[in-house]
DNA sequence: CAGTATCCATTCGGATACTG
DNA sequence: CAGTATCCGAATGGATACTG
C-alpha cells in the first residue's frame, strides 16, 4: 500500500478512484491491512504458536494454496504485522513471527471474534428481539 | 447471501469453494457482515445521524453509484444490522435505522479505528521500534 | 521445504440507463 | 427521491507447474 495521496493527477485512462477521499477513512485502509480472505486467521494461528513455519501454517488453514499463502504472508510482512526469517539450512526453513504492533492486532481480533459469537446467539436466541421500525 | 451450509452436493460445474471449513472461521463470516466496502461507513453515517435517509448517506459517501449503495444498505438490512421505512409520499421518502445488534457494532467499530490511529502513529513515531527477529 | 511464475475463475465495485 | 436492471473492468482468490 503505497502512499497515494498525491497522485490525483494520475494520467491512467480511466479515473482509479484510489484518490477519492472515502479511501482515505480509517475503516477502509485498516481492512486493507486485515481483510484478506487468510490475514485474520494468519495472525491468530501465529499468535498462538510462535514462531510458526510456513508448513504448519499451511496445514492449519487447510485450503489455501501456497501462493495465496505466500501472498498474504507477504503483505503483512511488510505491513509490519508479522516479521519473518529464513534459516539458510538444507531443507531450508522459515519461521514467522508476531511483531509487537502485530501483537496489539490480538485485542482486535477478540472483539470481532466476540462480536460474531454474539451475533450467532442472537440468531438463534433473539437477544435482541425483532422491533418495528418506530420501536428503535 | 443465502444460507449456503447444506449445499454440500450443489450441481455446479466447479466446485465453489463455499463449504470449505476455513468459509466457518468467525472471522471470515464477520467480514461478510460488516467487509463490505462502504458497510463500516454506512453504519458509522446512520449512527451518526438516525434515522438518515438515502439521499443524505450518498453525499456522505461521496462517490458511492447508486445501484452500490442500494445493494449494500439491502445486505445490511438483510443481516440485521439496520432496517428500513419507506414512506408512501411523492416524492418517496426511505429512512434507515440501526437495530438494536447494529449498535452494538459502534463498540467494533471504534475498537478497529481506534488501532489504526495506533497504527498510523507509530509509522511516524515509532512507538514500537523496528527489532530484529531474535528480540521477539 | 518454502517458495515463484503463470494462468484462470470468481467476486466486487462501479457506470449508465431506466422506473414507480 | 429512491430505487432496479444491465453491463463491464478491476481486483481478488485459486490451481498448477516449476525451482533453489
Amino acid at each position: 500500500m503505497e502512499n497515494r495521496t498525491n497522485n490525483e493527477h494520475q494520467t491512467l485512462t480511466k479515473a482509479t478512484n484510489l484518490d477519492l477521499p472515502q479511501n482515505n477513512f480509517p475503516v477502509t485502509q485498516i481492512l486493507k491491512v486485515i481483510g484478506g480472505k487468510w490475514k485474520i486467521l494468519l495472525i491468530s494461528a501465529i499468535a498462538e504458536e510462535c514462531p510458526a513455519r510456513f508448513g504448519e501454517l499451511r496445514k492449519k488453514m487447510d485450503g489455501v494454496s501456497q501462493a495465496m499463502l505466500t501472498t498474504q504472508l507477504r503483505e503483512l510482512e511488510r505491513d509490519g504485522i508479522i516479521c519473518r526469517k529464513a534459516y539458510a539450512e538444507s531443507p531450508p526453513r522459515v519461521e514467522y513471527k508476531l511483531t509487537e504492533l502485530g501483537k496489539t492486532l490480538i485485542n482486535v481480533i477478540g472483539v470481532m471474534r466476540d462480536w460474531w459469537q454474539m451475533y450467532l446467539e442472537n440468531q438463534e436466541n433473539q437477544i435482541f428481539p425483532e422491533v418495528g421500525f418506530a420501536d428503535l
